[in-house]
Order: C-alpha cells, then structure tokens, then sequence
DNA sequence: CGAAGACTTGACAACGCTGTCATATAATCG
DNA sequence: CGATTATATGACAGCGTTGTCAAGTCTTCG
C-alpha cells in the first residue's frame, strides 16, 4: 500500500480510502490511485485488515463428513447465507470424533471467525464457553449442544420416525422392525424413541430381536435382518433410522424388498428408481442449514436474546415401498 | 497476550513462547504463564501471527457445487490432505459461474490463503496471474486452467469414454445414442470425443439424431431419449457423458431400462441396486482430489518445477446395464 | 475582502503477534 | 575465584491495515 502511495503521489491513508471505496477523495486522486494499484498489480492484505478490525467476515462449519451428501447438501445451504451476508466459509471434518471436533472448532476460533455452525460430535461443549464469551456466535444444527446452552435447529425427528411408523401400521402391519445407528448418537437414540412410541401408542408389542442400534456395516445390517426374519413371527416391514442404514438394508434385502414393507428415515438420491420406490420420512436439509445460519447471523447482527431451540418438520414421501401390504 | 503476561509476572514474548512451545523457558515460569493463560481464558490470535507470518496455513477450494456428491468426496480427499499438512479449508462453489468463481478465488487470494485448489468454470484463469505471481501455488482439477500455465489435475475422460461405449460395441450394439452435458464444459466435450473415436474406429455410423449436449433437464433428455428411439433404426444402447445425465435418462427410461443397454460415465451410489445395475466408467474422485492436493502441498514445500499435468485413470465396472445385448 | 465552513489530504498510533538482539543470571572450568 | 560460556528473559520493532484527528485548501457569503 505504500509503493502504491508512493507511485500515485499520495499518503498511504488515501489509498486506503480508495481502496475501500471511502467518501472524500478527489475523482482525479482515486484515478491516479487506482491506476498505480492496477499498475503495482496490489491487493489488499485482508490478514491486516482483519487484525485491524477484529471482524473476518468468515464462518466456519463443523459436520460430520463433508463427503456425506446429508452433509454436502447442508454445507451448501449454510454457504449460501454466509454468501448473502458477504462472508467466506471454512469447513471441517470431524468424522464423528469429539477430539477432531473440537481440534476444527478451536482452529476456526483461533483465526477468529465471526461464527461458528456446528454439527456436534463431543458430548461435553463447555470447550466453547470461553470461545463463546469472547463473542463467537455459534448455532448447533441436527443434535443439540451438550452442557452449555446455546442455539440449536433440530429435525423433528421423535415425531418424524412416529410418522414413518404409523404409516406402516395404518398399512395393516403388526410386526415392524427397527435398525438406528449407535444409540449414543442423539439423532439415532430420538428416531428410536418415536419408533417405541408410535408402536405403544398402537398396542403393539416389540419383540427385542426386531431392534438392533449399531454403527451399521454390511455384516451388522445383515444379522440384524437375520435375526428379525427368523423365527416363526418374522417382522413384515421395517424402519430405518437413517439413509446410510436404509442403504445398507436395501441392499443386503436384495429381491426379499419386493415383500417387505419398508420405510426409511432420510430421503436418498434416487430411492425413487428403485424398485419398489422407497417410501421415506424425508429432512429437510438444505432449510435445517438455512435456518440456522439465518440465525447465527441475526446473533451477529446483535440479537442478544436468550438461546433459541427451533425443530424443522419432516414429510411422509409415499413411494411404494412403505406401501406394500403385510403376508 | 499482555494481560498474561501481566498476570504471571513476566514479559510478553515469554508468554508467546510458552503458547508456541519454544524451547528456553524454565518449566516454573511456563507452568505460571499456563496457570495465567487458563485464568484469563486467553486464546491466541491467529489473525496477528498470520500477519506477523505472512503464512496462514489454510487453502482455498473453489468447485461448481459442495451440494454435488462428486465435489463433496472431492473436497472431502482435499481437507484430508490439507489436515495432514495442518492447514485448514475455505470452500466456495461457483455454480460454473465464472464471475463468482473469480470473487471467490480472489476473496480467498486477500484473506492470504497458502495455495488454491480450483474447479474451474471460467475460461479465462489470467486473473489469478498476479496472485500466482505473489506465491499462491494453485492447482487446478478436474478441467484445465485456461490462458495460463499451471498444474492440473484430469480425469482421462476420452479413454474412459471410449472404454465406456466399447464394451457396448463389444456386446454387439452398433447403433448407441450419447446424451452429454453442455458442450462447452471441457470434460463433456472430451467424453464426446471418446464416444465418437470409438463408433469411427469401430467403423460405426452416427446418426445426428443419437447425439445431444445440453444441460441436462427433464425436459431435454427426455427428448433426447425420443429422438434418438423413434424410427426405424433406434439406438439399442445409450452411452451418458456424466451422472447427471445418467441419473435423469434412468428416470426417464422407466421400465424400458430393462431393454435398453446402457453405460453412464461416473459412478453414483445405488448404482448397483437399481435393476438392472448400471454399469459405469467410475472416475476416482477422492484420488483426484488427493492427488491434486498433494501436488499443491508440493509446491508449498518448495517444488518450483515446470507445471504438471497428470491424469488418473478411470475403471469400467460392469454391474448388468451394459451386458444386455441387441434385441 | 475576510471569516466561517466544507472538503480533501496526511501523519500517526494501534490491532496482537513474532523475530532479533541485548541483557541478566546461572553453570562450568582452568 | 575470576573468566567464559550457556541459559533464561525482556525490550522493541514491525507485519499491512484502518480510525482518529489535525492541517491544508477551496468555497461561500455577509
């Protein structure tokens, strides 16, 4: 900045001002200016700028597993509203590991990001209290924070697996079966519990081989639809806690999802090709994004209300395979 | 920094070099400076150091949409790499447009990021020139840089295309439709060109009626599908030039995918479960991304050789929907 | 024509950190 | 025990900006 004021003849803060556009200089100065500054081909530092501001215009997102389309999708939404809000993102993977997670949130701070949206991992936030304090705004999407209080947007996912299911038991069926993820994720343990729920609410009884709550692999979903299939009370239809596990079933059910009734939670690219078409309780992922980077910006705006708790809701898409009628 | 330094009794650069784990400091005085740091919940200022530095340990990774399964395992190959090499990411998508992707390279350019990693959309990349020329390694994916020298990473679309719709020929079909992306995207233009080398080796006729390049809509590829199926001599056999494209034929084809051969270019997931299985020419996205990332981190560490240019290889991977023969 | 006001421009400090170099203290050795 | 060397600590400048305030120039109007 200073050869560009040396070379147009004029002090240091004039470019400044040109540079950012500044009300008070001269048409004649600011030609002069800009033409030094294509001429030294200068750009301004923004690391300076920053410092010198305290504000970066930059977020910073924290998921799971950028290469997971749930997350992809959500990623895109939360950089469409820092876009609108002219601010840059930078994103992380935690890999559902509370280490990492905290590792990406500190590093973020550490280059003071204005806010932070945060798919939590860890069971234990209080890491961002200090973080918090000095004025990083953070807002929590899919599972909320762990003992701090602090925005969070969440699926309605009780009422959302509720639904799901009593699809399936207005459809006739009796015996329904239940493959979550890991109980410990909150998402998965809540689907559950609609999943409990919507069965007591019909009188139905769940019959403990009909559930399995497992980091789901090939071999995992496997045996558990093993275990639900045999006996002489198989299950006649199944829900799935989330896309991955529905995958997973579909694709060990092979020509067996032809008769078994089957609903899934999280909508999938291109569950309405196959045969049957799957029947899903579909998140609206891109709005859960929205939502919630709409409100860290509001925080950064200088809302300074209390912590807000907002539940995005599901829809029941019928596509066949959640329709198909029991034995 | 100063308030730490206050609170422990000693001076500010003592405190800088307990936080950097500089060695010199006596383990009393350092666990004092710990104690005081832990006090006063103080957090080092990244912004500072990065001007101080003029290092930022970040990058910059700019695609057409982190929303796109392709890009997001994409960006995810490219965190990892970054992560091994302790930087962090700013990701931007550029919806193909090249304005927005120049804002986006040159926002990420004035926040002194340490290299570029760019899915161009643009076509002219002379804009970066400047910011190269002040030592931002970039690299570029998937398309090559236009107007300019520099490192590229591709996918080897011609042969893997060419390789697509030979295994058609060698299934016995001579009369194979091809439904691109828009023409003026460098990696439809070469899968083009790989379809067409193939028919004309293979001493093949192509009828103008077989061939559409557009971006693919509903609307479009359904009319592709009628052109290319009506009169007397339908196609028996459709090559697709990327997975949009095969994802929205598939839709359309309905029930006549079951008689219809068909190779898509990119794998996508369900892939296999739709019957029949689609058959693809998959590209190594993650591997890609990887390698383009680790040729960035090259060049970082000091590699100031002439500009590379590599390509990953692609896989045929048979699942059914390219074996079914000729009526 | 002189004073008040509006506008343009510039000098300088400060943002929070790290690198350099100087200084004070402790350890080593002939 | 004094001279030398190693070690621990601190003072200070400077990274490239922007905010503050003062100074200079040009209008305007009584």
């Amino acid at each position: 900045m200073e050869d560009v004021a040396a070379y147009a003849g004029v002090a240091l803060k004039t470019v400044s001002r040109v540079v950012n556009g500044e009300p008070g200089v001269t048409p004649g100065t600011a030609e002069r200016v800009r033409a030094a500054i294509d001429q030294l081909g200068f750009r301004r530092n923004d690391s300076a700028r920053i410092l010198r501001k305290g504000q970066t215009a930059s977020i910073g997102l924290i998921m799971e597993d950028i290469g997971n389309p749930f997350y992809s999708v959500l990623s895109r939404a939360v950089e469409d509203v820092a876009r609108e809000h002219g601010h840059v993102l930078f994103t992380g993977s935690s890999d559902e590991d509370p280490v990492r997670e905290r590792e990406l949130a500190l590093a973020f701070c550490a280059r003071r990001v204005d806010g932070l949206v945060v798919i939590p991992a860890a069971d234990d936030h209080t890491y961002l209290l200090p973080e918090m304090a000095a004025g990083i705004a953070t807002v929590f999407v899919d599972r909320p924070a762990r003992l701090i209080e602090a925005d969070t947007v969440l699926t309605n996912n009780v009422g959302g697996a509720r639904d799901g299911v009593n699809h399936l038991i207005r459809g006739g069926h009796r015996r329904i079966g239940f493959i979550g993820d890991a109980p410990r994720i909150y998402t998965s343990m809540l689907r559950h519990r609609g999943y409990r729920e919507a069965m007591s609410a019909a009188g139905l009884r769940v019959d403990d081989a009909w559930v399995t709550m497992t980091t789901p692999t090939t071999d995992s979903v496997a045996a558990a639809l093993r275990q639900m299939l045999a006996g002489p009370a198989p299950v006649t239809a199944l829900f799935c806690g989330n896309n991955r596990v529905s995958v997973a079933a579909l694709r060990e059910l092979g020509p067996l999802s032809a008769t078994l009734a089957f609903v899934g939670f999280d909508d999938f690219e291109l569950a309405d090709l196959l045969t049957p078409g799957v029947t899903v309780v579909a998140q609206d992922v891109a709005r859960l994004g929205r939502v919630a980077t709409e409100l860290l910006f509001r925080r950064l705006a200088g809302d300074r209300g209390p912590a807000e708790r907002t539940e995005v809701v599901t829809e029941l898409v019928r596509r066949g395979s959640g329709e198909i009628p029991p034995p």
